[in-house]
DNA sequence: GAATGGCCTG
DNA sequence: CAGGCCATTC
């Protein structure tokens, strides 16, 4: 009976997640992944527009902290490491992992 | 023409 | 995030 007319916060959610794996996803690895929905022009195209979006985000925090760096001195790129108490990483935790649905162990860029 | 990406706005 | 617009690609 629940035909699920379009996208929902849950489709959104895990979106966000397949985020941290595919930045570009192909229109036909959406569908694979999202069995659940019938996609047609217009859901097709606003999944894309969400990892966009997504991209968008996910660079303007990387500038921010990449600018921040290099105001602090930072010169070599080998120095630059983000822990799981770093600012980045809690914005983009935040943004994409609210929730903490995924167990995020530490990343070093 | 449709599909995408980038950029900008609200 | 959604809307709109322009450029690129096919």
């Amino acid at each position: 009976m629940h035909i699920q007319e379009g996208l929902n916060p849950t489709h959104l959610k895990k979106a966000k997640l397949m985020f941290f794996f595919t930045r570009y996803p192909s229109s036909s690895l959406l569908k694979a992944y999202f069995p659940d929905v019938q996609f047609n022009r217009c859901i097709t195209s606003q999944m894309i527009k969400w990892f966009s979006n997504f991209r968008e985000f996910y660079y303007i925090q990387m500038e921010k902290y990449a600018r921040q760096a290099i105001s602090d001195g930072v010169t070599n790129p080998k120095m630059l490491v983000v822990l799981r108490d770093s600012e980045i990483f809690r914005v983009l935790n935040t943004h994409y992992n609210k929730g903490n649905d995924f167990e995020l162990k530490y990343t070093v860029l």
